[in-house]
DNA sequence: GCGTAGTAGATTGTCGACAGTCTGCAGATT
DNA sequence: AATCTGCAGACTGTCGACAATCTACTACGC
């Protein structure tokens, strides 16, 4: 992870914050208060701000001058412009990564391959969305692109949070998921796969079709 | 511009922390002791370590735990990534510009050509670099995609570090800028011109060729 | 002389308190 | 009754001081 090496206090609060907003127990919308935030974590409201500007820059804070910070709330406006974006950082990912995979990168996306399948078995719908994004993780990793990273990680938690929220339609997405990594695979290990920019159309895209009316 | 919105202090010192570094009064590599900016600007260091935040954000600043903060160093390889970068978001951008082009956006790029003229005329580098980044700017906004203007945001100033530093060849960059920008104006009248595609990667990606060695 | 432990200085991380700003309600005015 | 004004409370923005950490120099041992 990336905010695990930040100073102690503030990156524990972003992680802290992060899993409270992805778990749902603090819900789209509420309000964020320093003070409140920093009684019921215990530290002090410096590093509590800076928590709120990294979860701010992450996408899943919303905050107005003098006014204070808010859990985001995502429209299906937002997942638009999430996909798009998404399909545009991971067509370059993927080009990159395509040119610097290796044996032991494949062999670690097979094992999350795995670990989906079980998840899917056992119906464990939160690890199978954690196992999608670490998958992509791993690829953008791959690409070896600090700023494409950087874009990536500002985009990636409200991908999870919008994927977790169910509020896109997860039925097809539990018989897919596993079939399309792997075609993903494929691709990669063929190197210059023409083809792959389509695929990543139809895998990221295709939320568009699962996108459900809002909860 | 974005952070001209934000609190008082900080968005001051951003501002002005921004204009030193990019006019080359903060040399790169230089280090930030936050006590030593605070005396400077004349506020306390909380504002300061904010500011400072924002400028790592926007890839200006480079900090490390308890090491404290430097004036980014731009090598090779950085402007390699922010090429590449750049052109998919701007492709992403032009895409979503062409379907939402008004004929008052199309009056504003026009002015910003002419303004260009000008400053190659009268060999004002600096304002042709602002210039420059002025208009996709407005391309930016014009593709109404809030987070794909962040993703801009993360990488721009960047950018225009890399173009005011001189590290990039400009003596072809006076000659072909005006013609360029106008070609890609005309590509947006187009509204579904294919070909605007390969015109981003010239206009963009170019600058590899420009690539001078390190100063 | 060279390497290493210790220490002093400087710098960042954190804290509690004060100042500036927003929000909602109470009361006055028309 | 409706609207405006002023106030009270709560919250964010800012400040100065203390604690934790890093760094560079010094002194010691070999």
């Amino acid at each position: 992870m990336d905010t695990l090496s930040r100073a102690g206090l503030s990156g524990a609060a972003v992680n802290e914050l992060r899993e409270e907003i992805l778990e749902g127990r603090l819900t789209q919308g509420e309000r964020l208060s320093e003070v409140s935030l920093s009684t019921t974590l215990g530290v002090s409201r410096a590093p509590i701000r800076e928590a709120l500007l990294h979860l701010e820059q992450e996408g899943l804070v919303v905050s107005l001058p003098y006014k204070g910070a808010s859990v985001v709330t995502l429209s299906q406006q937002d997942f638009l412009e999430l996909s798009t974006l998404r399909i545009s950082l991971e067509k370059l990912a993927w080009a990159r990564a395509m040119e610097r995979v290796t044996p032991e990168a494949i062999t670690d996306l097979n094992a999350i391959i795995a670990d989906m399948q079980f998840a899917v078995k056992s119906d464990q719908k939160a690890k199978l969305v954690r196992l999608d994004l670490d998958f992509h993780e791993r690829v953008f990793i791959m690409a070896d692109h600090s700023r494409l990273y950087t874009a990536w990680t500002a985009i990636k938690w409200q991908v999870a949070l919008f994927l977790l929220a169910r509020r896109v339609k997860v039925d097809d997405y539990h018989n897919i998921i596993v079939e399309e990594h792997a075609e993903l695979i494929e691709a990669i290990l063929k190197r210059h796969d023409p083809a792959f920019e389509q695929l990543i159309d139809v895998h990221i895209g295709s939320g568009y079709g699962r996108l459900s009316t809002i909860v």
